[in-house]
DNA sequence: CGGCCACTTGAAAACCTTCAACCTATGTGG
DNA sequence: CCACATAGGTTGAAGGTTTTCAAGTGGCCG
């Protein structure tokens, strides 16, 4: 059996008087073009609400509950998570700044996986209107549809098979391709999202000479 | 090292006689409700390339190639595949009859992965224009989203980690999910799959008393 | 100071891969 | 029609990798 997560603590309010969640276009927004790859137009439709800062280990969303939009991270790093049957927690994907949360569940009404902060980590959430997306914009559906198939490109776990030095080597590469960030993530939850046990992810990293791989440490 | 595949057979213009490729309107095609999972109008931009029959190995797209648009399996079994920079291919995943191939690539210009029929299988080109769709039809772009989704779905492979007996039943148990037709791979593509070597399958199978999984034989 | 959490380490057991045969259907060429 | 080649499938034994279990380290925080 792989590494065993530790139960995420509750979703608490903290932080909410600090900063609101607040409802934006993304076009008045600095960070827009790194969400979405491209120059927002105002009213073309990216219309989010500013979701409070998520604490490490914050649950986002709750697998099976309601949908309501798919969300996208701004910042620091956020887990996709699947409880399986036999009531183990799995990390199914980490997601960071410009990748997106719920994509999965879009065909749905309701979160077909969880979702919880790895790290400090803030996100939007998109307007939505069931069963899709209101008529509005073509922009959005188009930009929607681009991440969607950026994130099945990465879906593809090509580390599936190879020994647990190679798989750890891959895994780490392939986050850092995706954002400058050092790692955010503990041995354990490496070898929950890769399958393989806590320790041996931290005698992978000792004989790839990745010792030292810059994690959270302490609380 | 997991299952080795052994070398596609090029592609051939096997049948290209018979059943000549043609453009068509879903909306007058009666599987049009299968592919899309909802009733296509006509003229709301359904567009697709009806292709020749595949034959089992015959590879359909193969990587890095031009991208010219995704395909909706309409029959028969393909397998998304990705070559390493090891030279080992490796089946990234399997599709069935109203599932896409492709995209992941629809961002870009090049196909990510290659993809290769299972068994003998029929296949549509969605017509497409670069750099995105052709403005005409939101309808697409919606189903397109939905498709993207439910792929995302899939991808999460629920067995990572687990005892290669449950990860083999896993894999059965979701195949039968998707689809009622026989399982149409050999035991080499399902190790590809699950990151298994061929023998570890076949003892997996006996173990699980699933022993004559229907598969095919011969050529 | 004490507890918790992330991280480490060692040793034994369980598991999987590899290698080397061998079996069995199917299709081909003689 | 039969022999043969081939592809898919199966099996056993040896060896290597990974998991499990048990214990221990060190930093941070109440």
């Amino acid at each position: 059996m792989y590494a065993v997560l530790r139960m995420p603590r509750e979703t608490s309010s903290f932080d909410a008087g600090l900063m609101k969640n607040d409802d934006v276009d993304c076009a008045g927004c600095i960070s827009s073009e790194r969400c979405w790859a491209e120059k927002v137009s105002p009213a073309a439709g990216f219309l989010v609400r500013r979701e409070h800062l998520l604490a490490p280990g914050e649950v986002l969303v709750r697998q099976h509950h309601r949908f309501e939009g798919p969300y996208v991270v701004t910042s620091g790093c956020v887990g996709v998570t699947e409880l399986r049957i036999d009531g183990v927690e799995r990390i199914v994907a980490f997601r960071v700044p410009g990748e997106m949360i719920g994509l999965e569940s879009c065909h749905g009404a309701t979160h077909r996986f969880g979702a919880a902060a790895v790290s400090s980590a803030s996100v939007c959430r998109l307007r939505w209107s069931a069963p899709g997306i209101d008529g509005r914009s073509g922009a959005v559906l188009r930009a929607l549809l681009a991440k969607s198939s950026r994130q099945l490109e990465f879906a593809a776990q090509p580390w599936a098979g190879l020994p647990a030095r190679e798989r750890v080597r891959a895994f780490i590469d392939d986050f850092r391709s995706r954002t400058d960030q050092p790692l955010p993530m503990t041995r354990a939850q490496i070898g929950s999202y890769l399958g393989l046990a806590e320790e041996t992810v931290v005698r992978a990293l000792r004989r790839t000479g990745r010792r030292g791989v810059p994690v959270i440490h302490g609380r």
